[in-house]
RNA sequence: GGCGAGUUGGCGGAGUGGUUACGCAGCGGAUUGCAAAUCCGUGUACAGGAGUUCGAUUCUCCUACUCGCCUCCA
């Protein structure tokens, strides 16, 4: 095992500090993510904390080497709206029993959500387990926590006793009392105190349900994560992350349920803040609310969404805005254009340092619009017939490039984001032509007509001394060409 | 009501106890038939008040405003 030269520092929701990171085993540094519940499309703001946490990965894969991070997200397919897809699909006659059509749902939402983040360009955990796969574990752990008496079970449900776990509250910083005084709590007449939270609870017949010793019933949620990470991660793991909505209850209580049962659980806690659209909350009844999928069949690719999430630190509100989109977007085409064919070496070493000072993806950023500038200048002094003595521009461009991978930024092959490939051709030459003819003339009449008409079409039109070239944009329309034949 | 985060130039967005990144937009110049692209150069900011300090945008407190969570929404 090699100390790693790099240091990096997060900051630990639990201590509120930022913290030098020192993983338990550097030869396998464990994270659990926080996943979706598996009942719909994922969108946008679900994006976020996998972009984030992406980059935590990429980075603790660079540091400690990819063979010595295990990444484990879950994806929660218990859950109430689930079975109301399902059960609205047997009533329209689908084929198939509730259980198998539950299943189904929970596939077909699975499948998508890997299909977006791919398109997100966010690597895949090494783990991506379902909930419904570990309900022995849960029923396991339950009967341990009642066995130590932190939970009890009453009238089919099996609880939690927030009282009998004296840290309740450390987390999110609240206490049991307050939270009781705010009165937004669910009273029910089987717990023993309001802010018990369940741990089972028992299911009707037209429910999914597993066999346990308080009947059939399925888990709470909070209870999956617990055991999941457990299982897959461990006594103790290093890091544990998920969107600050969650840090109560659903991490407060993961804590209480892991620590209870005698598990030391993680040691760094990461939350990231929240995304809002056009300075909203993204919401249904504000009619600002899209996924992922909407935003990439609009011809949005997701490397452009990954760079306007990277330009907001992750623990700050990050506003979702068509004008980042266009410059970010105008931004990733400008870079596309300085890459040759050079293989990338190794990430620059400031933008590492930044990037490991908790996740400084904006300043990151920063450094590869330096290298850039940089590679821009040696390519064009280069091109010029100047020599400078230093980095080549093969150099420049490797480390750039490399740097730019390890935030999951330019690799596509060469391609020029997703902008349709339209063959202009024909009015290159047809430009070309006129141009040439005018040159002689001095009569631009006519090209000044053809080019007005394809910068109207949304081509984008450059001329050199000796070249034509037309690129189409995203909003291209060849109707408008008409008018030119 | 409880808890937490934030308020930086036209916009976005880092960072710092003393010379305030960077991107976009703007402006001037080179280049161009005109443009585009590219190159060179350039201006503007730290919510308000008080305090600590030789000195605060950076630390502390207060005020105002914004936002999030407390509802199995990341």
């Amino acid at each position: 095992m090699t100390t790693p030269k790099t240091t990096i520092k997060l900051y630990n929701t639990k201590t509120r500090r930022k913290e030098d990171f020192v993983p338990i085993d550097a030869d396998n540094v464990r994270m659990y993510v926080c996943g979706p519940t598996v009942y719909d499309r994922a969108h946008l703001g679900n994006a976020r904390p996998v972009i984030v946490f992406d980059i935590l990965y990429r980075l603790l894969r660079h540091v400690y080497g990819p063979d010595h991070v295990t990444y484990v997200r879950n994806f929660t397919d218990v859950d109430d709206r689930i079975n109301e897809t399902a059960q609205k699909r047997k009533a329209a006659g689908a084929e198939g029993t509730l259980e198998t059509l539950i299943a189904d749902r929970a596939d077909e939402t699975i499948d998508w959500y890997h299909q977006d983040m791919d398109a997100l360009g966010a690597l895949r955990p090494d783990h991506a387990p379902r909930a419904t796969g570990f309900i022995g574990q849960m029923v396991a752990m339950i009967e341990d926590l009642i066995a130590k008496g932190h939970a009890y079970a009453a009238e089919g449900h099996v609880l939690f006793a927030v009282d009998s776990y004296k840290e309740y509250g450390a987390l999110s910083g609240r206490s049991v009392d307050d939270m009781i005084a705010g009165a937004r709590v669910e009273v029910a007449p089987y717990k023993r105190n309001p802010m018990d939270f369940v741990l089972w609870k028992p299911s009707t017949d037209d429910l999914p349900g597993w066999d346990s010793p308080w009947g059939r019933g399925r888990p709470g949620w909070h209870i999956e994560c617990s055991a999941m990470a457990h299982e897959l991660l461990g006594e103790a793991f290093d890091i544990h992350g998920g969107g600050n909505d969650l840090t109560f209850p659903h991490h407060e209580n993961e804590i209480a349920q892991s620590t209870c049962v005698g598990h030391g659980f993680a040691n760094v806690w990461m939350h990231n803040e929240m995304l809002q659209v056009e300075g909203k909350k993204m919401s249904k009844s504000l009619g600002n609310f899209f996924t992922v999928r909407d935003l990439l069949e609009q011809g949005v690719p997701g490397e452009v969404i990954r760079f306007v999430f990277l330009s907001t630190h992750y623990r700050k509100p990050m506003d979702w805005t068509e004008k980042k989109r266009a410059e970010a977007e105008k931004t990733l085409r400008k870079w596309y254009d300085l890459l040759t064919d050079v293989e990338p070496s190794t990430p620059d070493e400031n933008f590492i340092a930044d990037l490991a000072d908790d996740l400084n993806s904006s300043k990151a950023l920063y450094w590869l619009h330096h290298m850039a500038d940089d590679l821009k200048q040696y390519q064009y002094w280069t091109s010029h017939g100047v020599e400078y003595v230093g980095p080549t521009p093969e150099e420049l461009e490797a480390t750039f490039l490399a740097s730019a991978h390890l935030l999951g930024l330019l690799w596509q092959p060469t391609d020029n984001l997703s902008l349709p490939i339209i063959d202009l051709g024909a009015w290159e030459k047809e430009l070309s032509k006129a141009r040439s003819l005018a040159m002689q003339t001095k009569d631009f009449t006519e090209v000044d007509r053809i080019k007005n008409t394809l910068l109207e079409a949304d081509v984008e039109v450059q001329m050199s001394k000796d070249s034509v070239k037309l690129t189409a944009g995203s909003a291209f329309d060849p109707s408008k060409l008409e008018a030119l034949k």
